[in-house]
DNA sequence: AAACCGGGGCC
DNA sequence: GGCCCAGGTTT
């Protein structure tokens, strides 16, 4: 009976499965690359970034060797760069400790970064142990299976437990192959929005695909509104930056910005400037915030070629109308 | 449990 | 404009 599920999705994920740089990878160390990369951030914007990544940091040990600006500038536009921060510090904590990956989900889930889903992914895919990695995809697959409309995290993570107990009952189960079946049904058929039920291999065991669109329910977003203002300050040698701290793009760097009343007065008191030209607005979104960014220019003695330094696209946008764009070096 | 953390593509 | 992505950490 479940078997029959098992078969049906693996022989499905045989012949559809996308090809994907780190598919087949036996390396470990890209294996957790893709998965970090994944994390909230679909295939297609994934996929570059592996390779650059790669590129500049093939071992563990280099990336261990790097500065974690080198390693930001590598990420950068790529968005939650608390994974880039945690990468790096993971790769340093490894190599101190002897240099190799720990092979179990309990020991990876140790390491900065990753959690139980990255733990359960890497320890399947790269260690064949079976570990139920339960994502987003997971998540709206067993819910549309089972027609549950609002399943709790521990009800989903039980439901994709027991699929993956039943698959070890089996000769030559491949836990790896059987997380990844249920991801990529997921992310091609059984996807947020019109999801693809005339071609799904699991249909026949779906109790939501009726009514799809029900489940599961859509979580609840806000998005709240900020006041910003942005000032360029424009030397013989390029634009005045200053590294961002705290929790919001923290480790990469930017112009000096303020936010609510009176930001524009504390900016020109912070460098003693009479006053600044404005440029324009720039509109930039967060999933949870709506700036609305006012951005002043003000010439300057100092600055360099915002080139060399990790900025976040929110800072991009700013340079750019501002007229002070990175420029590659000659 | 809920809030917070980027950027992007699709409808 | 809404939705959500091969999530993790903090509160």
């Amino acid at each position: 009976m479940s078997s029959d599920l098992h078969s049906a999705l693996l022989t499905w994920y045989q012949r559809h499965q996308r090809r994907l740089p780190w598919r087949g990878e036996p390396d470990p160390y890209r294996v957790l690359l893709s998965e970090v990369l994944l994390q909230q951030t679909r295939v297609e914007q994934a996929i570059p970034y592996y390779h650059r990544f790669l590129q500049r940091f093939p071992t563990l040990e280099a990336l261990a060797q790097a500065e974690q600006e080198a390693v930001l500038q590598v990420w950068q536009g790529c968005g939650y760069y608390t994974r880039a921060r945690n990468l790096h510090r993971l790769a340093q904590q490894v190599v101190a400790a002897g240099g190799v990956l720990p092979q179990s989900a309990r020991g990876l889930r140790a390491l900065p970064g990753i959690g139980p889903y990255t733990a359960a992914a890497v320890a399947s895919i790269a260690f064949g142990e079976p570990a139920a990695a339960v994502d987003g995809n997971v998540r709206r697959v067993l819910s549309r299976l089972l027609a549950w409309e609002h399943p709790t995290p521990k009800q989903v993570q039980e439901a994709a437990d027991a699929l993956l107990s039943a698959l070890v009952q089996q000769k030559d189960a491949r836990p790896g192959d059987w997380n990844q079946a249920l991801m990529e049904l997921g992310a091609t058929v059984c996807t947020p929005q019109n999801p693809g039920c005339g071609g799904c291999p699991v249909a026949a065991f779906c109790q939501g695909k009726a009514s799809p669109a029900h489940y599961p329910a859509s979580r609840v977003r806000k998005q709240k509104s900020l006041e910003l203002v942005a000032l360029v300050l424009q030397g013989p040698e390029g634009v005045y930056l200053e590294q961002r701290q705290g929790p919001v793009l923290g480790g990469l760097w930017g112009v000096p910005m303020e936010e609510g009343p009176g930001a524009l007065e504390r900016l020109l008191a912070r460098f003693g400037l009479d006053s600044a030209e404005l440029v324009g607005p720039v509109r930039h979104e967060f999933t949870h915030r709506k700036l609305h960014i006012r951005v002043y220019r003000a010439p300057w003695v100092a600055g360099e070629n915002p080139v060399r330094r990790p900025l976040s696209r929110l800072d991009q946008k700013i340079l750019a109308l501002a007229g002070a764009s990175p420029t590659q070096p000659v």
